[in-house]
RNA sequence: GGAGAGGUGGCUGAGCGGUUUAAAGCGGUGGAUUGCUAAUCCAUUGUACUCCGAUUAGGGGUACCGCGGGUUCAAAUCCCGCCCUCUCCGCCA
């Protein structure tokens, strides 16, 4: 959510970027000024009342008749309550449209209108070169039983991975690495969150009202199952002027859940585009001064899990028409899938600047003592299933076995080859 | 899931229709006093929205006693619904 005294202020300058966005400034501004008139109407009216009853509390007291008094009141009261009724409509209409206006690009955020306009700020290796032509993750997952695409779909639907054997312990390493390189050499706090969370929790970082559709909703409890662990890791100081010395860094592992309701068709074979995936995450809160240094280390420890693990890969500054709804900056980082002969993103890191933190009132003390918005930023560290494509489609060998990473040999219990079952 | 108790400012804790503008204490801030520390004394004390003022200083108003409704001229106080915490019971990995 952006200031609202920033877009009455700036709506000239702001109009092109946020309509370009899809956001409805004129809208927000005439349900505020709607809002503010209504909000004066009764305010004064209230005045009014409370004034006279404290003056008929004294009359009473003093054995006076205040018939008269009351009957007025009573007639203001009327009044205010139907006022309050339509400041009450004003209000709900009024948030309901400043939510959806999306955030602002950040002056370093490429123009533009969809991904041909993202920058390609770095390259980091290369791509490997074949003497064999290299299969694609789904005939290695299925020819090595690493993974089990079509009794998944008999028990849950299409798009709902199943890893069993050393692909659900390449799974469980490449968790356990991720968190522990993000804990021990990056210094952030291990968090393990709940995997459902409510919707006062989604509309602070911002996955509602807009991507309700994107979401799975459970029946009864009106709870969601978590797109992503920003949304449980963000909230974590939902409502709260936070005590603790900024900046504060927190990753988590969750499972992901999306419906991916706007995306029927596309990548949906194998691994690449699927409705539960597992992620490590990281958040952070940060001072505004800094927020976009710490967004430039954030990319480095997300790089670092490629670089470690040996990938070829790439980082582009998504253009303003390509970032998300809540970031004002977004990098991705796409890792380099030979059997897809593609690029697959595996990373998204923002910086949201105060957008989340002023939905989901997140506020510390600064030096003067006064209470500011933080920044929140999020990172992944990275997403699973492309990062599993890639390994295997980058590690494998000409007789079909594919190499296990240095890295994470010691997360696969000294594993440093996975080979067809029986040989 | 059932029964009972409870949710008041940064904290403790009173108030249970109008002398409360939320008492009192603690804490915080500023000041006085004092070899230092401590003690004592004085003053001050939250958040959000909104209006006036010049986008200053400052001033006015509204709302906030878990959350949301309602009754009343007037609600922390009465009524209804919900949430959370604690104790006990039930169920359970």
């Amino acid at each position: 959510m952006l200031d609202i005294k920033r877009l009455r202020e700036e709506s000239d300058s702001l109009r092109g970027i946020i309509e370009a966005r899809g956001g409805q400034l004129d809208g927000v501004l005439d349900a505020d000024q709607k809002r503010r008139q209504l909000l004066s109407e009764v305010e004064a009216l209230k005045g009014e009342r409370n004034a006279v009853s404290k003056e008929i509390g004294k009359l009473k007291k003093a054995g006076e008749d205040t018939e008269a008094q009351q009957a007025e009141m009573r007639a203001l009261g009327q009044k205010i309550s139907g006022l309050d009724d339509d400041v009450r409509a004003a209000e709900a209409d009024f948030n309901d449209r400043i939510l959806r206006i999306p955030n602002i690009p950040h002056s370093s955020v490429p123009l533009g209108a969809d991904e041909a306009a993202n920058e390609v700020v770095r390259v980091h290796g290369e791509a490997r070169a074949f003497d064999f032509k290299p299969e694609t993750h789904i005939e290695i997952g299925e020819r090595l039983g690493l993974f089990d695409l079509a009794r998944a779909t008999r028990m849950t639907g299409a798009g709902f991975p199943l890893f069993i054997g050393s692909g659900a312990r390449l799974e469980r390493g490449l968790i356990n690495f991720m968190l522990d390189l993000h804990v021990k050499e990056h210094g952030y706090t291990e968090m393990s969150p709940p995997f459902v969370v409510n919707s006062d929790s989604m509309t602070g970082t911002g996955q509602l009202p807009k991507m309700a559709e994107d979401m799975y909703r459970t029946t009864g409890d009106d709870l969601w199952l978590i797109p992503t662990a920003e949304v449980p890791v963000t909230n974590y100081y939902r409502e709260e002027v936070i005590e603790a010395d900024l900046p504060i860094y927190l990753t988590a592992y969750t499972p992901c859940f999306r419906r991916e309701a706007g995306a029927a068709g596309r990548d949906t074979r194998g691994l690449l585009r699927v409705h539960q995936f597992d992620k490590v995450e990281m958040v952070k809160f940060v001072e505004p001064e800094t927020s976009y240094d710490e967004l430039e280390s954030l990319l480095l420890n997300a790089e670092d899990v490629l670089q470690r693990l040996g990938l070829h890969y790439r980082v582009l500054n998504l253009c303003s028409g390509d970032i998300s709804f809540a970031a004002a900056k977004c990098y991705d980082i796409e890792v380099w899938a030979p059997g897809q002969d593609a690029w697959l993103e595996v990373s998204s890191c923002s910086n949201f600047e105060d957008f989340q933190a002023r939905r989901a009132k997140i506020r510390y003390r600064n030096r003067d003592g006064k209470t500011r918005f933080v920044h929140t930023l999020n990172g992944s560290g990275v997403a699973l299933p492309r990062l599993v494509v890639a390994l295997l489609e980058t590690y494998q060998r000409a007789d079909g076995s594919i190499e296990i990473p240095e890295a994470i040999v010691p997360y696969m219990d000294g594993v440093t080859v996975l080979s067809p079952a029986g040989e």
